[in-house]
DNA sequence: CGCGATTCCTACTACGTATTACTAAGACGT
DNA sequence: ACGTCTTAGTAATACGTAGTAGGAATCGCG
């Protein structure tokens, strides 16, 4: 059992140059259409296949990639799927990183991988620690699709908070007027931009905001927020920031005694598998992950060549309409 | 702002040979402290990272792995968190690839992927293509977390399926005759385990099975099941392959006027974060995915280096008792 | 003091590729 | 027939590292 075959190998039983084999493989011009058909049976015979390493150190290029994953392990799924697809359409191979829960420790991490020139962009789906940019010298293109870019958008359409005001106004249209928001983690910008389009809205609109309570991802503590509210609340509306929040408050007022949407009614986000099941089922906001995914590859991908950036999507967010949101019953 | 520095840069810089440096990066003995010292402070400097793919041309090792992630996006999050840790503690970074969802056209890739000499090991969350393994001749080490080993032993305790066994004599124990099994998709080996060890316990303790259902990963599916039963079946215990199939199953019982757990008991798997607020709160097994991962990869890399293969971990999963599961009401 | 053993370091080379500079051989126009 | 242009290929080289072979100085020991 032989070494790996090399394009020399490969050139020798074709009985052509080590460089027309070369040429073959990286597709430049001026190679006869036999003499190419020779090369690539040949290949196709040792079943060669050029050495990245190589061609890596040769071309000062390694093609690769880093995606760094929330370390609570926030469902990746297809998101990792759509990046990784994008990815290799454009040439790139994907890494996958992930960086301790500690945070300066994590800090230096980030700067080891941004400074390592092992990686031609990063990918960030967590948030990162502060001061995430400040070595990015010569440093690879970078993106990080929960932090905001330099135009304080919220980058990859993860943050785009628009589906919750459509719900609000959607509440206020069957006559809904009082409302609670249960936030989710602040260092998330998802979260953030959630909170401020309720708050934002309440304004707007002059609705009544009970008041923005969470602050982390806690299903458990949901339930407390709404087994700590005052009797006299109801009807009220409220927007959890997240489908494990609406279910920890959806189960804490039915074990209150409050009807589900009748006195209250609720809304997620995610559209997790449950919350079609869930009694009531959850009305949510269904994100297209492997488009997302991919968006924001493609992003980062423009980043790297240069190219300007690609339209942000807009269609990658959608209401689900479902049980948990209902008109407030007369009282 | 000029070129990314190198072994020699240091060397000049160190006033040693270019050997020297290296053979301080690589960690070899006879090199006395003050030259260390003096090496690795010029490194510091000039803030030398080793070149890994030089490197890699030279060992002929690659020092990646490949991860294949499941195609539907089954909830990867920390399974992959302990995978990447475990594979770097061991010195390897991990790359991510993921699948065609055409069958032949994946196995081509899956013999891409053991041919390409790119990696050293692949480790599978997803179901393979049926000729997965042929080709594997000096191919990489290699390894399928949800397929079989030769022993026919599920390997990782995915498909580990004792506290199947474990939920049942439980009900069996609060008075429990009569059961239904929903069962998962049949390519995955942890749906198959499952079902085999629910037909194994229903024979071996004489109970009375309804039947065995379902045979996808859908909730609605389950729901269509549950309605389509007799009327006649309560008292019932459904064992679901999943939490999404059991919510599914909870929600058609609801809906069909009986009780849960008081006419049906129901268990799930896996203890998505939705069951703990479900009404009622579902009984599950959970699953330690980060030690999942972790130990999945150890095995990889055992088998990679020839190690003898980590003894399997047990205390992976457990069952989580929740409201769902209750005795029989007498009728 | 002689001589092998030990310690510590250096010179040099191979790894497999992409690419630049070059050459040989036709094709073409006058 | 001669010079020029085009086409199709080859020879040679650099990329940055790990490791092999070797050399110089020091040490140990009688």
């Amino acid at each position: 059992m032989g070494k790996r075959p090399t394009s020399h190998d490969v050139a020798r039983l074709a009985g052509v140059s080590q460089s027309t084999v070369s040429f073959v493989f990286t597709g430049r011009e001026g190679i006869s259409t036999p003499t190419r058909e020779k090369v690539l049976r040949a290949a196709a015979e040792l079943s060669y296949r050029p050495n990245l390493a190589a061609r890596s150190m040769r071309t000062q290029r390694t093609g690769r990639l880093a995606v760094v994953i929330p370390f609570p392990g926030l469902n990746l799924g297809s998101l990792l799927e759509g990046a990784v697809t994008t990815a290799r359409e454009a040439g790139y191979t994907v890494e996958v990183v992930n960086l301790s829960d500690e945070s300066d420790e994590a800090a230096r991490e980030v700067d080891t991988l941004l400074g390592s020139f092992e990686y031609e962009g990063v990918l960030s789906f967590s948030p990162l620690p502060k001061p995430g940019l400040p070595s990015a010298e010569s440093a690879p293109a970078f993106l990080a699709l929960t932090e905001f870019d330099e135009e304080m958008h919220a980058i990859g359409a993860f943050s785009d908070a628009r589906p919750l005001v459509e719900m609000m106004e959607h509440l206020v249209g069957l006559g809904h007027r009082r409302f609670l928001h249960i936030a989710g983690a602040s260092d998330y910008p998802a979260a953030v931009a959630r909170r401020d389009a309720y708050l934002a809205t309440v304004e707007r609109l002059g609705l009544e905001s009970v008041g923005v309570v969470g602050g982390n991802w806690s299903g458990i503590h949901a339930r407390e927020c709404v087994e700590a509210l005052a009797d006299d609340v109801l009807p009220l509306a409220i927007i959890a920031a997240n489908d494990v929040l609406a279910a920890g408050a959806i189960r804490a007022a039915v074990q209150r005694g409050w009807s589900v949407p009748g006195d209250v009614s609720v809304t997620g986000w995610d559209d997790v598998a449950l919350s079609l099941h869930f009694l009531p089922s959850i009305t949510t906001v269904s994100q297209d992950r492997r488009r997302l995914g991919a968006y924001s590859m493609r992003r980062l991908v423009a980043a790297i060549r240069g190219d300007e950036a690609p339209e942000l999507e807009t269609d990658l967010q959608q209401v689900i309409w479902r049980e948990s949101v209902a008109p407030p019953r007369p009282r």
